[in-house]
DNA sequence: TCGGCGATGTGTCGTATGACACAACAGGCA
DNA sequence: TGCCTGTTGTGTCATACGACACATCGCCGA
């Protein structure tokens, strides 16, 4: 696959994302420097890695994360393809978290000063950058509250909720359904490409009990996930058990 | 207490914040409406709460949170004199989550569009106040993995040494010292207006098992807290127990 | 002086979750 | 074809933590 340019970006075509002046997308496009592709399970910016590049997630699914030096992982918020990677990173002088490629992965790469250029020349889109920290951070408060507060049914309810919203909202020709109809017919499935490994470690549970808790709930009609897909079979039950109110899709957002 | 001008805030005079140029202050002295006080216990911006103000923390201590719809408290992070409150409920339509005052605070209050006034007309300060949620998000990251693989011992290590960081970087006097002298040496006691509810409540541990573990650490000489006040007995045990690394200061700051 | 209340402290018991062990299955690769 | 490894699935047992009950202590206001 050979790069697109950003003003053609089939990303920037998706209602998810708010369009962008040409000036601001010349701006973007000029400060991007490359395509690369990693494979799934390569790391994109080591845990205290210093001076990591800032990127552009354009396919694939990673994640964030942080380890104790016995091995025990915690995945911080998964990151799907618009999301930007690295503003922490090169806000500290190492990076305090990690970032792996859950899929194979596309990153757009942008050079090292791009994000004091992004701030100074296009004020607006510092604005928006800002915007972006405050919704991840927002993802990692939902996330605080589930570990910390919830059940383990509680948990995997309403991350396979959080989940099935956002990628549904990535699909193209689904701008209306937003994939969940909202009652409790059948839905359509969204590519899932999580291990329960990758759960247990985004929840705090361990493998064994993430993989009972996930039957569970399977058995009793909630949810499926087969072949690499999420099937949501009872929306309501689901938001019951993760106590979350509002169905709306994600609000349209910016893209770097 | 009568309003200080931004360019003589004594928060300013402390090694921990970055220096501000003239025209810089001038601008967020122009945003700012006015000071308000409120009491411990008080609620500073409601749980979905639209519109809410943009503040400055300039004295006492509050903090972030989430509740579940059957009363189920977690604390996101702890907010202490400086810290910028506001910036995700400017984002979005309502508050994704609360802020209380957890001492008695005082807050200078912001004009509703300062957050983008700050970015237009001072990128530097833009580019600061993406730091700012960028670093509030590592610490919703740091407490994430504690609540999501630590041990209650280990949780409450990590959570007293990285308050008691915060807290002593923001003492006159001890620029040097830091507070803690990295052995196993008394040290000096920094304010602690936590209760232990607040304690379990950011840690996702019930009361009852808060208060078993913090005794527990106590009698094993590792800290004491008395009279409103925290002391690490033994930082390295604590830094132990708690996988904790890098003895440094909090990096500098802006303060807006 | 006396409740009343919030905070801390402690014991007993219950349970959600973790640890370990092992099976089944699929895909990649020699 | 057969092996190896990653992923899912399940049973048994252990334990860290939660729930409940109650005591103590200090503070504040009537």
């Amino acid at each position: 696959m050979t790069d697109v340019p950003c003003n053609q970006c089939p990303l920037r075509a998706l209602p998810l994302f708010v369009p962008y002046e040409p000036g601001d997308l010349a701006l973007i496009q000029s400060l991007k420097k490359r395509q690369v592709g990693l494979r799934a399970g390569e790391i994109i910016i080591h845990e205290g890695q210093a001076d990591a590049p800032l990127y552009t997630l354009f396919s694939g699914w990673a994640f964030r994360f942080k380890t104790l030096s016995d091995g025990r992982r915690q995945i911080l918020n998964f990151l799907l393809p618009g999301d930007f990677i690295g503003v922490q990173q090169k806000m500290f002088d190492a990076s305090p978290h990690g970032v792996e490629a859950l899929s194979d992965v596309r990153l757009c790469v942008f050079q090292r000063d791009a994000l004091w250029e992004l701030h100074r020349a296009a004020p607006g889109i510092g604005f928006d950058i800002t915007w972006l920290a405050a919704q991840e951070e927002s993802l990692v408060d939902d996330n605080l509250l589930s570990v910390g507060r919830r059940s383990a049914e509680e948990r995997i309810a309403s991350l396979l909720i959080l989940l099935f919203k956002r990628t549904a909202a990535l699909l193209p020709n689904r701008g209306h359904s937003g994939g969940g109809n909202g009652g409790n017919g059948a839905t359509q499935g969204v590519p899932f490409p999580l291990t329960q490994q990758h759960i247990a470690d985004s929840l705090g549970l361990s493998l064994v009990h993430t993989n009972k808790t996930l039957r569970k709930l399977e058995r009793r009609g909630l949810h499926r996930i087969e072949g690499g897909e999420l099937f949501l079979r009872d929306v309501r039950a689901l938001a019951r058990l993760a106590d979350l109110y509002g169905d709306g899709k994600p609000s349209p957002r910016p893209l770097i």
